[in-house]
RNA sequence: GGAGGGGUGGCAGAGCGGUCGAAUGCGGCGGUCUCGAAAACCGUUACGGGCCUCUGGGUCCGUCGAGGGUUCAAAUCCCUCCCCCUCCGCCA
């Protein structure tokens, strides 16, 4: 959520923000929901002050303050809906975009070349997957890696978390199994609700990146030491209800897939090289693996409401003759750990952190690795167990 | 899954209807002492919100796992939920 004194102070940069990635109304009410909620905390705060009593009160006192019960009941109540409408408020509007985001996705750079293929074999033409018998066992969207495909996916997992371990990077296997407050505190939910699947005889939910469990890891807590980086590998789930009819063919996009996940708590005034970081450790993984590139700066419209910045990496799928996306890094500044109740100390006094996160590999670069080599392995790879050639 | 025991400040641990945001100890920070350090001693040390502000702060309100309830008054009494620990069972 959006710092509501800033806004309150200074409400132009937020309501350019909200009318850019088009909820400039929802941050309008905000505006008139948080005075009229200032208004009913003053009266009930006074009201308190007035109930105040040391020891036992006299008769007449007692009238008073029975009184006061009486008038604090209702102007309590008017307090509480009051709050409900600005907290509901709060929570749509979004985190004002950076002024480096663009109105429309922007390719800001290429890298490496599309290899030239007469007839190019996509993914399950050159892997072992085995999407007819998943069908059966788990239904619709759901794949079977096997052999060296399964070899290929794992040793590119431990490529990334090596190379990030490299970096100081504190690699973490987290949970994949949370509660709710973790998907709220993360802004997944209520918005994408409907997107991940939930397991009601436990209330938890399974967690469509492992960016919930690195984010929840620090919840409410006062960290001493920042810059914190972490980075996880874990399964992913996503139910994906309005994607039908499209990428439906192979593995390309599933309920399931593992990824390797880098998340950042940083100090406000460091997020944007971090930023900046995060984005080079991805293109230095996927240069390391030879895969033909582009990155994008996404536009205003597409962002997220807790991304202040995007940038993607698409790689080449020569099955598609297009770039898809391999990975998406946001710096979320203060929104998330706001919303997560994460904050630090500095000189003493605690302030709320920056966090960010990205990709660090995920089971789709596995097939743009079979696709654009048709069935060679990078160099990389195969000392961490991958074979030369992946045969089916 | 069964049976017990607990959740209080950075940590340990009192308090069990008003004088309690909360004893005491440890830790942290500042100071005295010292060539310096240790020890000792003195002081200080939770978080959030509203309003005011000479941006140093002032003031009022809230918070003792979470949410409800009883009461003029709740860390203390009642209800629901969550979490942790111990023993047994089960399991990788």
């Amino acid at each position: 959520m959006i710092d509501i004194r800033a806004f309150r102070h200074e409400p132009r940069p937020f309501l350019d923000g909200a009318k850019r990635k088009g909820a400039f109304q929802q941050a309008l009410d905000l505006l008139n929901a948080d005075e009229e909620w200032r208004a009913h905390v003053a009266s009930v705060d006074d009201l308190r002050a007035q109930q105040k009593i040391d020891g036992k009160p006299t008769p007449e006192q007692l009238d008073r303050l029975q009184e006061i019960k009486r008038k604090l009941k209702s102007a309590e109540s008017e307090l509480a809906d009051a709050a409900a409408r600005r907290d509901e408020l709060l929570q749509q509007v979004p985190n004002p975009p950076h002024e480096s985001v663009p109105d429309e996705d922007d390719a800001i750079r290429h890298w490496g070349e599309p290899p030239q293929l007469e007839h190019p074999k996509d993914h399950l033409e050159l892997g072992r997957f085995d999407m007819e018998r998943a069908a059966k066992v788990s239904g619709a969207r759901f794949g079977y890696m096997v052999g060296d495909t399964a070899l290929l996916a794992l040793a590119l997992y431990r490529f990334a978390l090596d190379r990030l371990v490299a970096r100081g990077v504190t690699p973490v296997l987290p949970p994949v199994l949370v509660r709710e407050e973790a998907m709220y505190g993360t802004g997944f939910f209520p918005s994408e609700k409907h997107d991940y699947y939930e397991i009601p005889a436990d209330g938890l939910y399974l967690v469509g990146t492992s960016e919930v469990p690195l984010a929840g890891l620090h919840m409410g807590e006062i960290l001493e030491e920042l810059p914190l980086r972490y980075c996880a590998f874990s399964s992913c789930f996503r139910r994906e209800a309005g994607a039908a009819g499209r990428d439906t063919r192979g593995m390309f996009r599933v309920h399931q897939f593992e990824k390797v996940e880098m998340f950042v708590w940083s100090p406000p005034d460091e997020s944007w090289d971090e930023f900046e970081r995060l984005l080079a450790i991805e293109e230095e993984l996927v240069q390391e693996l030879g895969l033909p590139y582009r990155v994008l700066n996404i536009g205003a419209g597409d962002l997220s409401a807790s991304a202040a910045k995007r940038y993607d990496i698409e790689a080449w799928f020569p099955s598609q003759e297009r770039y898809r996306e391999i990975t998406s890094c946001s710096n979320t500044t203060d929104f998330q750990a706001r919303r997560l109740g994460t904050r630090f100390r500095r000189d003493g006094k605690p302030e709320t952190p920056h966090t960010l996160n990205g990709t660090a590999a995920t089971g789709r670069w596995a097939l743009a690795i079979l696709e654009n080599f048709q069935g060679e392995v990078p160099e990389a790879l195969r000392s961490y167990g991958a074979p030369a050639t992946v045969t089916r």
